[in-house]
RNA sequence: GGUUCCGUGGCCGAGUGGCUAGGCAGAGCUCUGCAAAAGCUUCUACAGCAGUUCGAAUCUGCUCGGAACCUCCA
């Protein structure tokens, strides 16, 4: 079996991925804003590092996956007047950042759970984390790399290029930067355009603030996630991912800050997912093509036909690389809807039949199914290509198909190809890519009823009583509810969306 | 303006030198009381131009088009 190779954003070369401690992994993932809703965009990376997580949990490493929860900063709920900030209003009146917080924290939860995605070993926020923070911007001012203007500290990121090489993950060069950085606030009281923040004072209307040794203020952009990585995983640690768009300036500014600290650039492997584009653009707050979750979920939303459950989600992102862009349109998310319906369909066959001896050995079809299985394992090595693991179950799904309708003779097949193909499946299907059943819920006690309908039809049909039959199937139907003769006379359903 | 990336059939997307993924949609056939589902078959593409090569979607150059980052951003 072929071992584990990764795309390194920070060499740009695909490398084996080794551990530094073996069996172990580290890995942190920047975690979402606080602020407001998730959107269609976040969803991506956090499907992308579940399917990593898992996938590294499979092949035995013991994991510990950070992923923080940003609700430090500049808080301003999304559409609330800016004037709730003024600290005159009675506390129930004013905007209480711990409020919103929660509020945004419990939503994002609750769509990670819709997503199936496994919680992260450790969460921690920012607000959380402040003495920390603290500590290292102390840390990087005592090695000469920050300085204090005003009770606001700032990185000195000229120095820093001159002895360490800023930009290489970004691929950024210092002197561009200083073309054409462009006017942005506090501007005036760094000593150069490109450096950045590490502590903010706050002015009075600021509703998030602490006490540091330089004043009232809250921590810059940055150094929360490098104070928490080191923190839990380490002053080296084995991966770090996020959405492309924070390569720059977040990662190359992590870097910056950990380097100092703790002499390393903080990860070894930097992973980072492409965008999803709606309409070929980055989908985005300041493009206003946002399509929040719980709209994509209810379908309550202009640009959406219909609503998408979150399992047509996940194998929607799935079904392309994680560092391709990704085009929503509705259209594709149909495709991506009955697509998983099919293999779902497949996938609960699959896990039905039943190995019959031998009559007379296939030895092409064994050899084929040993093949399309085998090769997940090679695919998600290189560098995880859900795409690839996905076409080869469809075609799969196919042969999955024929057996039970006969097409193929299931007595051609070994047990142990039975047993190796249900176990890579299920391996695959649920424990990997985290596909679950989305109608679980409807089933249970459905079944029972599903059943003595189907027991009604059958014998409606076996006296030619059509009208009867075809009443069940018809009046279900309009329930969303499919009732399939097969070819053994046996009546199998499923439900539509 | 700088840096980087991309342009694949009706749509979404794999794919890095030869073997032309996969999904969805469309067409035909089979099965079936009729349907549905499923199976089989079909439609077969690599923005344009030039070059390298026995051979290119895949390498090089140019042209056109699009995007991301340079500002909070998944």
């Amino acid at each position: 079996m072929s071992s584990l190779k990764v795309h390194n954003s920070y060499s740009k070369k695909k490398e084996e991925f080794a551990s530094i401690i073996p069996n172990h992994v580290g890995m942190y993932v920047c975690g979402p804003t606080v602020s407001g809703e998730s959107h269609l965009g976040h969803a991506r990376p956090f499907i992308t590092f579940d399917v990593i997580y898992r996938y590294l949990k499979h092949l035995n490493y013991k994991v510990r996956y950070v992923r923080n929860i940003t609700d430090a900063g500049h808080f301003e709920e999304e559409g609330r007047a800016a004037e709730d900030k003024i600290s005159k209003k009675a506390v129930l009146e004013k905007l209480e950042p711990m409020e919103l917080v929660q509020k945004y924290t419990n939503l994002f939860h609750w769509a990670m759970k819709q997503f199936n995605n496994l919680d992260p070993s450790i969460e921690p926020t920012a607000t959380g984390h402040i003495v920390e923070q603290i500590n290292m911007i102390e840390k990087i001012i005592a090695d000469g790399y920050a300085y204090v203007v005003n009770g606001s500290v700032y990185f000195d990121v000229k120095k820093y290029a001159g002895k360490y090489p800023y930009g290489k993950l970004s691929g950024r060069v210092l002197d561009d930067l200083l073309e054409t950085t462009r006017d942005l606030e506090g501007q005036d009281e760094k000593h150069n355009k490109q450096d950045f923040a590490l502590w903010k004072a706050a002015p009075p209307e600021h509703i998030m603030r602490w006490k540091s040794p330089w004043g009232e203020g809250f921590p810059g952009w940055h150094i929360e996630c490098s104070a928490m990585s080191t923190k839990y995983l380490g002053e080296q640690f084995d991966i770090h991912g996020g959405g492309m768009d924070l390569m720059f300036p977040h990662h190359e500014s992590e870097i910056a800050q950990s380097t100092i600290c703790n002499k390393h650039v903080p990860a070894r492997y930097w992973l980072h997912n492409n965008m999803i584009t709606i309409n070929g653009r980055k989908m985005g707050k300041s493009y206003n093509n946002v399509i929040r979750l719980t709209e994509l979920f209810s379908g309550n939303h202009e640009l959406l036909t219909q609503a998408y459950s979150p399992m047509t989600i996940r194998f929607f992102i799935l079904q392309t690389h994680y560092r391709s862009t990704l085009d929503f349109s509705n259209e594709a998310l149909q495709a991506a809807e009955k697509g998983l319906k099919r293999l779902w369909e497949a996938y609960e066959e699959l896990q039905k039949l039943e190995f019959d001896a031998y009559k007379e050995r296939n030895e092409e079809l064994e050899k084929t199914f040993y093949k399309l299985c085998g090769e997940f394992d090679e695919f998600m090595n290189d560098d995880f290509n859900t795409a690839k693991v996905l076409a080869n179950m469809f075609t799969l799904v196919s042969n999955i198909n024929s057996l039970k309708s006969g097409n193929l003779e299931k007595t051609t097949l070994s047990a142990d190809c039975y047993a190796y193909v249900k176990k890579q499946f299920k391996a695959y299907v649920e424990d990997i890519l985290g596909l679950q059943d989305e109608n679980e819920d409807k089933r249970g006690r459905l079944n029972g009823v599903l059943d003595l309908l189907i027991d009604l039809r059958k014998e409606a049909k076996s006296k030619k009583d059509y009208v009867t039959s075809d009443k069940i199937r018809n009046q279900l139907n309009r329930l969303g509810i499919l009732m399939k003769d097969e070819k053994d006379g046996n009546i199998s359903y499923s439900f539509e969306k």
